[in-house]
DNA sequence: CTCATCTTGAACCAAGTAGTTCAAGATGAG
DNA sequence: CTCATCTTGAACTACTTGGTTCAAGATGAG
């Protein structure tokens, strides 16, 4: 198996983000992902370059695939913001739930790695914690929102999604994460002036479709 | 400095302590440990025990010094269940911004590294988290919450809590936690039945005594 | 077939890792 | 002063780490 052909990078280079994503950056050796990608160690050195930069190409990979889902999650939060918001968290809910995919969230990870990594690579997380808030900020201010309001929440709401990476790593349930969303959404749904329950349904186990 | 006298075990641990939260158990070497003590390799060896215990006696150390106070904080909770869950967080975010403290929470960052931990660890840490539920359950329902709304709203405020390491982590400024921990606390306020806005003051940098 | 191209496995290196041992020295109790 | 006790620094082992190099071989294009 050589010649002119390649072996695919990016189903490469997935698999080194879920090894990260599983066991961090310290934790994860370079022949971890060798045995993550199936590739030699000199290939991954040729063709990925050496584990700090894979890891920030596995970081934002990571940010852009997910980034770009929760945008399409809020992209209706003019029209019907809570509905907006419960989607967002779904996308969170649906990845934890995920058989083959690993609980917690590499963003996370990397957050709280940080005082231990490189400074662009922590730059990098902190930035992606703040793109999660802007475009929270951002959906409930065209829900209409006011603009302070918009900002506490959406805080609060980045913080609450953050903590589902950990919940899930400490090993709460599908239905215990979802109680932790349903209370937020049932605090947003109170100023958005609604007064219908905010979907606080028995739940039950929730899809693993993905 | 030798003969009879021996070195105060409990500032070492603690030092030790402030060391594996700071960077982890994956990144910290003994010599870290030598280093942040101020004892011999070997002194740690024979008085502090391994790595692996000398972590667990640190987490442990760490549990119940906050178990205590988080408990404290919520003791008043069947009078004033808001203020004793204002309390609670106020334990959090203090030790936050504690400048002689790192950031984060040991037991968050032990929870992240769960996959490559051993099990022992991995459990007590899971552990902790499901303290801080039950004595945040415990608390709402002493304040006159239905078990149901206390169960739920005790994983909702848990949650909370630990998001407030990752967000910490990420650059968050104490103001922008205690935005996290204020619509939280209004949500609480809503449903006990109150109607007072739940103290979202301007806050003001908030103290750094301990 | 021929040859240029790419992958592979193995080896190597310097550094760091956890863990352990021990002689030398400092100290305080008697 | 004497001596038992404890700490210390250094050394040692066995292993893993990230990083790099390179000859051998497999492959496909011409």
């Amino acid at each position: 198996m050589a010649g002119k052909k390649q072996f695919d990078v990016a189903t490469a280079l997935d698999a080194a983000m879920v090894q990260f994503w599983r066991a961090g950056y310290a934790d994860t050796s370079v022949d971890d992902l060798s045995r993550a990608t199936g590739l030699n160690r000199s290939s991954i050195y040729s063709s990925l370059g050496d584990k700090d930069t894979l890891f920030l190409r596995c970081l934002e990979r990571y940010t852009t695939r997910y980034g770009d889902r929760y945008d399409a999650a809020l992209s209706r939060a003019a029209d019907r913001p809570l509905e907006a918001v419960r989607a967002f968290f779904d996308i969170t809910l649906e990845r934890i739930a995920d058989p083959g995919l690993p609980d917690g969230c590499l963003v996370a990870q990397t957050v709280m790695a940080t005082p231990v990594l490189s400074a662009n690579v922590a730059e990098r997380a902190r930035e992606a914690i703040g793109f999660q808030h802007a475009r929270l900020r951002a959906a409930l201010q065209a829900g209409s929102l006011p603009d302070d309001v918009a900002e506490s929440f959406a805080g609060h709401l980045a913080a609450v999604n953050q903590s589902l990476a950990v919940m899930s790593r400490a090993g709460a349930s599908a239905e215990q994460l979802r109680a932790v969303v349903d209370v937020a959404l049932d605090a947003l749904a109170q100023t958005l002036g609604m007064r219908a329950t905010a979907g606080r349904s028995s739940a039950g186990v929730q899809g693993r479709r993905r």
